[in-house]
DNA sequence: CATGTTAACGCAACAGAGTTGCAAATATAA
DNA sequence: TTATATTTGCAACTCTGTTGCGTTAACATG
């Protein structure tokens, strides 16, 4: 896979997620674009991003998967490997700036991980 | 919620956990039992014995969610805040005997987290 | 600039996990 | 044993995500 051309799709997606830094979910990029996408090619897009190491992803508690914009990602290492912090009020969810270090378990090989944490966030703590 | 009555379905469902203590998914139950149970109802047992604190439950890489017995968990209290591990060759899911701290984060209040590790397990290394 | 090739798109239909409403069955208390 | 309230099965549904295919459009080449 990975993005070979230059459309229009590609351009449109990649503005959702120039402006903020948080992190969008796929039924939130399909209300938005509803009008000037198809949820098809949302997909799609979203998934040659990924590959190709411009966007990441995780899935929030409710299974829906989220995607955000890569730091120091390529297309050989995704090396985003960052807690996501998800909002019970407001739902929102985010990359947090932290390093969490996976210990070794026995027996078993790690290839990658995903700390998920649910809580509130700043905008929603009376 | 929470457990009412002992019924045959409850007596059913809580017999495949008591076998292992690896974690079972509800595809995985469903596909079992359907020739005992209709899956609305596993559902719905599984719900409410995670509410009893019997079960916890935990999201798998694919988003499908994954039940597993509860070791020191009360009605009140889901105090089974360890890692999961899910292997990528035979896909089986289980609960990992370990302890991670999650960092205070600021401006947010910290509820609840899961770390999902992703790798090969100890059958599938050859 | 015109044209051919091939990737990308839109649409519709589908797939799979999980939910809901309701009538029938059953556990439990009286 | 009977009354009552919970639980179950069924069917239909919701929602996220995928697939096949004909059409559109990006881009390289001449």
């Amino acid at each position: 896979m990975g993005i070979i051309r230059k459309t229009e799709s590609v351009e449109i997606l990649l503005n959702e997620f120039s402006e903020k830094s948080t992190a969008l979910s796929t039924v939130e990029l399909i209300r938005r674009l509803k009008r000037v996408l198809n949820k098809t090619t949302i997909y799609r897009v979203l998934d040659k991003l990924e590959d190709d190491g411009v966007l990441h992803s995780f899935l929030g508690f409710d299974g829906i998967k989220w995607f955000a914009k890569c730091i120091a990602c390529s297309k050989t290492n995704h090396s985003d490997i960052h807690p996501h912090f998800q909002c019970v009020s407001c739902g929102k969810s985010e990359c947090l700036d932290l390093t969490i270090e996976i210990p070794n378990i026995v027996n078993r090989e790690v290839l990658f991980s995903q700390l998920l944490i649910k809580g509130t966030c700043n905008l929603c703590i009376v």
